[in-house]
DNA sequence: TTGGTCTTTGACTTCGCAGTCATTTCCGTT
DNA sequence: AACGGAAATGACTGCGAAGTCAAAGACCAA
């Protein structure tokens, strides 16, 4: 039965070759190998080039499992985001990706169902001993506790610690909802319906309650339901506040892009309100389609490049440094006035 | 100098809890500890419970990187995705993650710039010794060698190995493109226009070669451009096309949604065509913009539950056993037929 | 040539866990 | 009570690289 096995040398860089064949190669020790892969070790030229160039030979690369081990470091960043499919945050995680990646760090990528599922994965998370978390998730304060007593460095995207001091980059929903909403006042609108998110997404909460905010400070009272952040929901959302209203809504606040596109879809071609001129829909992120010619949606564009490269930035430094104290970094989104809403 | 240290039993947390701390908890030996978190293995029940509270007391997980070391299996796989902003790709991103990690094996996410940058992500895909690749990314035949001298199974998303057998799930180009061309020749239309991807991605080319070849089939020859796969360069590749037939095009063929999407914007905004009155766009991947109520693109959608579903399957079969033979799974897409164009 | 400094080098240990193997314990039999 | 086989347990080693330390070499000055 000597099947099999095409080639001896193949088998044997299948099994991994280690620093040591390369030593052999070279004529050197092992310790030799592994200074000539790191920076400022101390290795004369030429032995480096002789130990380089076994290294090429064999196809040797460092087993950054061994090395983890050895040094305590992973060089592994674990990314939680919850809604993947949420067009949003694509954008994000690839740039997230990308930029961890120019620093030599590799995301161990963690997608969650709900955004209330993160107790399962964090397990894994302790397990790979990440160097670091950025989370889109919401975390409770136990969870929370736990990156700090395990000394792993976290950032929050989006959200911040409830009752607890955590890194985190946000983008302003208050500035967000106070500008749309302002505009939308000043504009004369006054029947408002607001469609919220799921009621266990933070950010969800966060910008529906800014908005509801802002328009009592106007001695507003809105309609409000909840979406699931998708299009379908902005329609089903739209028709509820309809009913609610009597038909007399004027103005509607999503509490994301996608919802809004849904609702303008549904105002248009199902009811049968013209948008802006009889409703003004509103909507949050400025993802891409936000923008298409269709919409042309009035929203809150998230500087989502500063957001990723403070994330980043900050992630980093609490690696480097594990004692920085905690820093909130709370961005202003840029009003995109597009002809879904009229403003002022 | 004695600054630093603030608490010692929490410095100890933080270096890590090993199976030793525990062992010496539970009164047990270390290797006592790792049996019992190993399933089949030889611990009386009663041990077991004791080392498993003690675990639990000290917030003990085992760590995976020396697992991997020891064992050679790191439970890891990487994803290398070219434009994970593509909309069609977080998808199949959410998709992968999830079902990887219902198998007990976690992902290394590689996200490129451009589809053939993967070079410089191989040495880090190497280094991190992951039990197999999910690529949706273009390979040349040495990168493709390469998986196969280091013994790393290798599944292809949406692309074939060139030259070289390798596991790969696809969706059929050929019958997609096919059914949206024999649609579209039958409805009477006469001057066809195709707008591709970059050259260097692979469904691009296989998609735009495809719809070629059916159209010489019917005697039909079309203008050709190139995109990049996003909204602008639909609309761009539209106008184009309008220049070079003199404004006679009446069918337009999209490698993917997202330009297909630019393209009828620009059409009905920009150029004043009715579509799919006057001009018929098509697309393919079926992602979800394209079922929105405003465009309703006739595409071909890939059954990427079953795709991804597949990939897991073939990658994960071919981790127990490295030697299965390589198979090609070819999907047939559905055709969505909506109101972006008159078939048949 | 000798002594001293600085650089280069290799032997050895360590990281945390899994597996091997030998030993001990437990139980049912006779 | 003694024995045999199975189950449970612990000592020990090794995975692959990094870091420590001491030895060896290189180089310059006197």
């Amino acid at each position: 039965m000597a099947k099999k096995k095409p080639l001896d040398q193949t088998t044997q860089e299948k099994t991994g070759v280690t620093s040591y064949d390369v030593a052999r190669r070279a004529g050197v020790s092992q310790s030799a190998v592994s200074r000539a892969f790191r920076k400022g070790a101390s290795v004369a030229p030429a032995t480096r080039a002789r130990i380089v160039e076994a290294a090429q030979a064999l196809g040797y690369e460092p087993n950054a499992i061994a090395q983890g081990l050895i040094t305590k470091r992973s060089n592994l960043v674990a990314i939680i985001i919850s809604n993947l499919t949420n067009l949003y945050y694509p954008e994000v995680l690839a740039e997230l990706t990308q930029r961890l990646s120019q620093h030599g760090v590799r995301v161990l990528l963690f997608s969650l169902a709900a955004e209330s599922d993160v107790e399962e994965v964090l397990g894994q998370v302790w397990r790979y001993r990440v160097d670091g978390a950025i989370v889109a998730a919401r975390l409770s304060t136990d969870q929370l506790v736990a990156f700090s007593n395990r000394g792993v460095p976290l950032v929050l995207y989006n959200r911040v610690g409830e009752g607890v001091p955590v890194a985190s980059v946000c983008c302003d929903s208050d500035l967000g909802e106070r500008a749309l909403v302002d505009g939308l006042v000043q504009a004369g609108h006054r029947c408002f319906g607001i469609i919220g998110g799921p009621a266990d997404s933070y950010v969800g909460e966060e910008r529906a309650n800014a908005a509801m905010n802002r328009l009592a400070h106007h001695g507003i009272q809105a309609q409000f339901v909840r979406g699931r952040f998708d299009y379908e929901s902005g329609g089903a959302g739209l028709k509820t506040l309809m009913d609610l209203t009597e038909g007399k809504l004027d103005a509607l606040i999503c509490v994301n892009d996608l919802m809004a596109i849904g609702a303008m879809d549904t105002a248009r071609n199902i009811i049968g309100k013209k948008v802006p001129n009889e409703l003004s829909i509103t909507g949050f992120d400025g993802v891409s389609p936000a923008t298409w010619e269709a919409y042309q949606l009035t929203t809150i564009r998230q500087p989502v490049r500063r957001m990723t490269q403070a994330a980043v930035a900050m992630l980093l430094e609490r690696i480097e440094s594990p004692d920085i104290s905690p820093e909130q970094r709370l961005f202003a989104g840029e009003l995109l006035s597009g002809r879904s809403a009229r403003l002022l």
